[in-house]
DNA sequence: CCTTTCTTGTGAAAGGTTTCACAACACTGG
DNA sequence: CCAGTGTTGTGAAACCTTTCACAAGAAAGG
């Protein structure tokens, strides 16, 4: 399952525009903070470097939560965005692999922040297994079945080698799994009613390389933004 | 600096062919290791789910590699895409922030697997400089410069809280830095002459909390892949 | 050397996403 | 209650990406 919503009127949904949501989200949070009111897409638009247009556009999806004349009503507004992302209730999410990226992750205050909370840990190391981080004891593989249950998690995070990723997934998906967020640095096979993501730090490292021999093969090439609309 | 460059016709190169590449390497390192001599478009579209008619477009992006009616000769394949993406060589790396991401970070063995070393660690926490990762010490972000420039450094990762990220990216805009990999949750402001990618955890996982949100919604809406191409 | 089979490379078509442009509406001030 | 200004919501246009479909070339087998 890769993408693919449809809007109440059927208009379809893409992945940026998910993306671009939480964007608008981090944002109204920081406005809402600021005691803003309202804000119209032309200046929401400019923090994010969008057009204004994508920014309805965007929001139209949905339905319509402006006020013509005057803009969005932030409050409102970023409430509305959490309900769209679901982040207006708890997730439970589960951690498999307690090394390197793991660890970092359990400790993570970005995730708690948002909703998800790391209610679960999973190792096949024995040393690891009983073992406590933050609070949350490691739990030996194979009791993966009975715990995911047990604490009702909905989204798996897989942080294992990438050798033992595809196993490991496979047997979170037989566990009845329909969300899972991988690290390990290999593309992973799900059946295709499963959401799957995956974090992958290395190829956007080999974006960056990419874009550093092409800058000094042309030392040009570079797009300016076109659509400013600065206020 | 966001996207934007052309193949040697004028074409333009998207960021998915960039990122469809890098899995492309991956595949072919493993068909390598498998003694395969040629692989056909249509066999590396099959593991990659995509299209024969993709994989054959990004290629031709670059150059023409395959043989007709045989495939492409996997060795060459594979070091033509290092080639392309920058991975034929060794980049230096500095890492600002060895907190508990930046710390994974220095352990990930995928970096430097792709010719990615960090070579530099920065923190501004007292307890922490002059401290041993990995054989690498943490500096002062006092000498960023001097050090940036003695080490020859190519890229920097920040992993820094999300407060005070803008002010190191400026930082080390400022020392001359053009490529930027950021793992702090905001969306930072850089001139538009530097590559920067940003690599968010918590908006993966809120891209998986609304398609669950939308799979109990709807309990159907799943997209199915339309071109499997099987052999 | 000819026929068959296979697979690339690529214009053209189809499909998707972003931007444009403007009608519709809301508020303000006179 | 009307004119002026501001901003949304949205079809249509522009732009970008993917897929189709096929000519061109390569190998194999007689």
């Amino acid at each position: 399952m890769t993408e693919g919503w449809k809007a109440t009127d059927n208009r379809k949904i893409s992945e940026s525009t998910i993306h671009r949501l939480s964007h608008y989200y981090r944002t109204l949070s920081v406005l809402e903070r600021e005691d803003y009111e309202t804000i119209s897409s032309r200046e929401l638009a400019r923090r994010e470097k969008l057009t204004p247009a994508q920014v309805r556009k965007d929001l139209s999806f949905f339905g319509s939560f402006g006020t013509r004349g005057l803009g969005y009503p932030v409050k409102d507004l970023r409430a509305k965005i959490a309900n769209i992302l679901g982040i207006d209730r708890a997730w439970n999410v589960a951690l498999i692999g307690v090394g390197n990226i793991g660890s970092a992750m359990v400790s993570y205050k970005e995730f708690v922040k948002q909703g998800f909370a790391i209610k679960l840990l999973f190792d096949n190391d024995q040393r690891k297994i009983g073992s406590n981080h933050k609070g949350i004891i490691v739990h030996d593989m194979r009791d993966l079945e009975k715990e995911l249950k047990a604490k009702k998690i909905d989204i798996v995070m897989i942080a294992v080698p990438a050798t033992v990723a595809q196993n490991i997934v496979d047997d979170v998906v037989r566990c009845g799994i329909r969300a899972i967020l991988n690290f390990a640095p290999v593309k992973l096979k799900v059946a295709d009613n499963v959401f799957y993501r995956s974090e992958n730090m290395a190829m956007e490292l080999e974006y960056l390389s990419f874009a550093l021999v092409n800058l000094a093969n042309r030392s040009g090439g570079k797009k300016l933004d076109k659509d400013s609309t600065n206020s």
